[in-house]
DNA sequence: ATTAATACTTGTAAATTGCAAGTAAATTCT
DNA sequence: AGAATTTACTTGCAATTTACAAGTATTAAT
């Protein structure tokens, strides 16, 4: 995997350098909000990446730290990707774009928008700590 | 301007069909944190953004809302770009970003970061403040 | 033993990006 | 007034990236 070019030493350019494209924050997207863990689960999000991009992206992420893969306990042949501390970090940023989204998107407003705008924080602090947990056992996704 | 198409009917994923690559909210961060308001300020940024991508992303920035052109007022063939309410509303985002890439940046960290740290709400207020004046007045940036 | 599921890889055409150079209108210099 | 400069782009083209279709390899199920 070829190695990031940082193009400034801005914080913000710093970010965009990893997460700047149309694809990788949805992947994060769904390890944050929904029960998706596996190559096959991102694959069949509403937005359908393309194979190549989801795999180059996986590895993106692997190899700067944002995901964890490990073989499934269920499945020899599955593997399962989990967020690492790095990756939880991020819960912030995509919670912004969430209801950015959610106020200039016609579509009807999801429950985790509601539930941001009455306790952004204590939303947060709550996705967090589910994530968290899984970062240190092995149980994989949904639980 | 081509329309851009919207992948699904996620929120995340409708704000990275047009935030999603790594030079739009450049353009939004020069104009959120800086007196740069022009095509040559634009230009002039460390990163070194190509010509003809500038000029694709103003316009899509401006045929979307996000900011809005103006003669200035000292040099007629000069224009000067402004957010608009849309655009103001993405300081968040930046923001998150900001906070995140200084987290995981070795280089050191800026002062509006610190302020960020001390009082988040706060000086989004500010900012979104001090940039909302802009909109309705003809004065351009710096001032 | 055969079929299915899972996670990719490969090939290729189309789209996007990056770089260098050119254009056009307004401004400043002489 | 004419020439050079500033500002904001546009254009052409090579290189990179993306999207789509198909193929491969390993494990699981029947």
């Amino acid at each position: 995997m070829k190695e990031i070019q940082h193009r400034s030493d801005c914080p913000i350019a710093f970010s965009l350098d990893y997460l700047g494209d149309k694809w990788v924050l949805l992947i994060l997207r769904d390890l944050i909000f929904t029960s998706k863990s596996s190559y096959g689960d991102f694959l069949n999000s509403n937005e359908k990446i393309a194979t190549n991009i989801l795999a180059d992206r996986l590895k993106l992420l692997e190899a700067n730290g944002f995901i964890k893969s490990s073989v499934s306990p269920e499945k020899k042949n599955k593997f399962i990707y989990n967020l690492t501390e790095k990756g939880i970090d991020l819960i912030p940023v995509i919670v912004e774009l969430m209801i950015w989204g959610s106020k200039y998107d016609s579509y009807d407003v999801k429950d985790v928008v509601k539930k941001l705008g009455k306790d952004k924080e204590g939303t947060i602090r709550q996705l967090r700590e589910k994530l968290s947990a899984r970062i240190n056992s092995d149980v994989p996704s949904n639980e």
